[in-house]
DNA sequence: GTCTATAACGCGATAGAC
DNA sequence: GTCTATCGCGTTATAGAC
């Protein structure tokens, strides 16, 4: 995987971005270093510096893309409809896309302390409007008859809780598929807001 | 705080676990040097090495003694009688003891991967006792007829990362108090397993 | 039991050659 | 665009004085 001296690379910078992605995932940002991301890549340690101004910048970038690569795949995936079509629909968007991406989830959810001020306000912001589009479809619910939950916003984050934890234990080769699994949190959402 | 040359004191080894529970919590293992603790409890950084061996033992130490005392409890409270009294106490003994100690849950939660593998191996032993309390509970329940659950472990995983849940969110001066908070998880456990 | 001092090393980031 | 070399600083952990 090493490169050699004098190659040129357009492809440089996506490399670097899976790297630190995988390394972020797996030891956290601050355990990790410019010099190891850049031997995945198979640089020296300056040259990342021409794709990224710093490692600050390095994680808030993939941070801000993978929420708003959250909240456009959904706002592609919405079926409008009834409160309970979205809600299922909600839900199994939600598994789908996490499991198809646990190193940016578990990036999202673990490195927000590491943000610098600045970067973690906007974060916050995207989050924010996620857990908004789940809050909207359980008080339309709810407003509906459909829906019998106790607090809407507390279910809400209840919600996106358990589905969020697929992502802790699910393994490719697991004995559950992600549609057998999308189907069982679907069977347990449905029930735990009463539909 | 400071503490002047010379003094001594047979309390400065809780005093370095709990700052560095504090430090660790907020701001992550990899990211807290051993100067920071020092400077919190007022000693210079090579008097620490008189109550640790070095880092890792710190983290290690904190996180055991947390999940050991996470068994002990639920040991304690365990009602016994029928699964539906059990997981009724599991769920609040959950909520109620993790939003009781947040630093140290989160640190439980986040700081998995800073362990050295053997570390991690025993950490992975105690907390996989904790799921199987859970578990239990609902094999039972549905061995009786009084819960009706798809997968009885996709349900365990699903139930304790919606508890867990609450300690990302919850605040002292809150909307809710936690009993308040505890009720309206009960309802949505209880109606999620189809009890 | 805590101090100061230091060993041995790694860090992020930059400069300038090619 | 990548290299080598380096700056300035911080890191864990230890040694020995008090």
């Amino acid at each position: 995987m090493a490169r050699k001296t004098g190659s040129h690379s357009e492809i440089t910078g996506p490399l670097v971005r899976e790297a630190a992605e995988r390394l972020f995932a797996r030891h956290g940002y601050a355990a990790v270093s410019m010099r190891q991301i850049a031997g995945e890549v198979g640089v020296q340690a300056g040259a990342l510096y021409n794709y990224t101004p710093d490692k600050q910048s390095l994680l808030y970038d993939m941070m801000s893309t993978h929420m708003q690569s959250l909240l456009q795949s959904w706002s592609d995936a919405d079926p409008g409809g009834t409160p309970m079509d979205r809600l299922q629909a909600f839900t199994r968007h939600h598994i789908h896309f996490h499991l198809q991406r646990p190193d940016a989830v578990f990036i999202a959810y673990m490195e927000l302390r590491n943000l610098e001020a600045q970067n973690f306000a906007r974060i916050e912001v995207q989050r924010k409007a996620y857990e908004m589009v789940l809050e909207n479809i359980l008080q339309d619910g709810q407003g509906a008859g459909a829906f019998h939950v106790g607090d809407v916003k507390l279910a809400g984050m209840a919600v996106i809780a358990m589905l969020t934890g697929v992502t802790t234990w699910f393994r490719d080769d697991g004995r559950l598929s992600v549609e057998e699994i999308a189907n069982h949190y679907w069977d347990m959402v449905r029930k735990a807001v009463g539909a």
